[in-house]
DNA sequence: TCATATTCTGACCGTACGGTCAAGATGCTT
DNA sequence: AAGCATCTTGACCGTACGGTCAGAATATGA
C-alpha cells in the first residue's frame, strides 16, 4: 500500500498521467513554442484525450508554467557545487560539468526556458528579479573572493557566468545545429566528453585558473 | 529621377512598404515566435491592411524566410574578418568584436535565427547543411593551421567556435535576462566594449593566443 | 453492496487565425 | 487625357485553436 513505485488507485494514476503530460508539453513546446504548441498535440503524445489533459492542467499557461518552473529549479540545483569550492578550477569546472550534464539530459527543458527568456520572460519575470538575480550576486561576490585571494585574473563575474551559461546551454538550445555540423550524428558519449574538457580548458585557462593543480 | 533616397513613385512605394514590412516582422517574429505571431498584428506595426502585407508577402511561411534568410547574410558577411588575419588574435579577436557588434544592432534577427535552429531548422535546414558546414569547416582549417603554426594552444575548432557562436549571441537572445540582471538598465556604450573586452580576454587568453602581442 | 468522490471523454462553443477576392484608388506611359 | 499596370482595402471564408460541459465510467470507503 506504501509502495511510491507500483501504488495502484487513483494517487497513482494521477501521478502518472501528470507525469506523461508533462513529459509530452517539455517536448512540444521546445519544439514548437508556446504559440505553435496545441493542447490537443501534447494530449496525443501524452496518450489521452484533450478534455483529460484540461482535467489536470486548466490552462495551457498553468502548463506552461510547471514546466518552465522545473527547469529553473533543476538549474538552481545544479549550481550548488559552486558554493562548497575551494576556487575556480573545482568551482566553475564543476559548474560547468554540471550544465553540461543538463544541457545533455534535458535539452527540451532548456529550450523552453531559452524561447521564454527569449520573448521577454512574460511568465518568468518575477524569478529573473529576485531568485535568479540573488543568486547572481551570490556567485558574483564568491568569484571576485577568488579574484581577490589571487585565485584568478580579474575578470568581470557577471561576463563570465554569461559565457558559462550560454556555452553550455549551446549545447542544447543550438543542438540540432551541432548535430547537423556532425554529420547528422548525435554526440557519443566520448564526443560529450571531449565537448565538456574543450569547455572547461578554454574557459579555465581563460581567466587563469590553473594554480591550484588540477588533473589536465 | 535615379536618386535611390528620394526616388517618388511605384518602386519607392514598393522598397518603403517591404522594409517597413520587413523590420515588424522581425520584431514580431522575435518576439512572439513564428507559432505565436500573427500577420495582423505584423501589418498594424507595419501600418497598413493586413490584406496589403500579403499583397507583399503572399505567406507567412515566405515573409519568416525572408527574415531568416537576412540575419545569416549579415553573419556570413561579418565573418570576412576572419579570412585576411594573420593569427589568431586578430581573427578570433575581430570575429568576437563583429560578432558582438551584431548581436547589439541586431538582436530580433539573432532570436528570429536562434528559434528556428531550436525548433529543429524546419526552414533553414539546407543551409546548415550546406552553407554553414563549409564556412565551419573552412574556418576549422584555418584554426588548425594557427595551431600548427604555434600561435595558438591545440584545442577542438569546432567547441571554440560553438563557444564564440554561443557567447556572442547570448548578449541578443538573452538580452532581456541581461539587461534583468543590470538592473532593467540597457547596456551603455562603455559596458558593450567592457562586454567585448571580457569575452575577448577569456577566449583569447582560453586558447593560448598571446604571442601576436595584442594591445591591451 | 451501495453511496460517494474522482476520473474520463465525446460533443460542442466562441474566437482568432491565415488567406482570398473583387472592386476601387493611384500613379505611369504614351 | 486616356489606357494600363500596380497598389490598396474592407469584407469575407474555412479552419483550427483553447476551453467547457454534461454525463458516463471507475475506484474508494463504509
Amino acid at each position: 500500500m506504501e509502495n511510491p513505485a507500483k501504488l495502484s488507485g487513483k494517487a497513482a494514476i494521477r501521478k502518472e498521467n501528470e507525469n506523461n503530460i508533462l513529459r509530452a508539453a517539455e517536448l512540444v513546446f521546445a519544439e514548437a513554442g508556446f504559440g505553435g504548441a496545441t493542447m490537443q498535440l501534447i494530449a496525443d503524445m501524452a496518450g489521452l484525450p484533450k478534455a483529460n489533459l484540461h482535467y489536470y492542467f486548466p490552462t495551457k499557461e498553468a502548463l506552461y508554467r510547471r514546466i518552465v518552473d522545473s527547469i529553473f529549479q533543476i538549474w538552481l540545483d545544479a549550481a550548488a557545487v559552486f558554493d562548497d569550492a575551494a576556487g575556480p578550477v573545482e568551482g566553475i569546472g564543476a559548474y560547468i560539468d554540471a550544465k553540461m550534464e543538463i544541457s545533455r539530459s534535458h535539452p527540451a527543458g532548456s529550450k523552453v526556458w531559452a524561447a521564454e527568456v527569449m520573448h521577454g520572460a512574460p511568465v518568468i519575470q518575477d524569478y529573473l528579479e529576485t531568485t535568479l538575480r540573488e543568486w547572481t550576486q551570490g556567485r558574483a561576490k564568491v568569484i571576485r573572493r577568488w579574484i581577490a585571494e589571487g585565485k584568478m585574473k580579474p575578470v568581470d563575474p557577471h561576463h563570465l557566468l554569461y559565457m558559462v551559461w550560454a556555452t553550455t546551454q549551446h549545447y542544447a538550445d543550438f543542438g540540432h545545429q551541432i548535430v547537423t555540423l556532425n554529420g547528422g550524428k548525435p554526440f557519443s558519449d566520448e564526443q560529450w566528453d571531449a565537448a565538456k574538457q574543450s569547455v572547461k580548458s578554454i574557459i579555465l585557462d581563460g581567466i587563469g585558473a590553473t594554480e591550484t593543480g588540477r588533473a589536465s
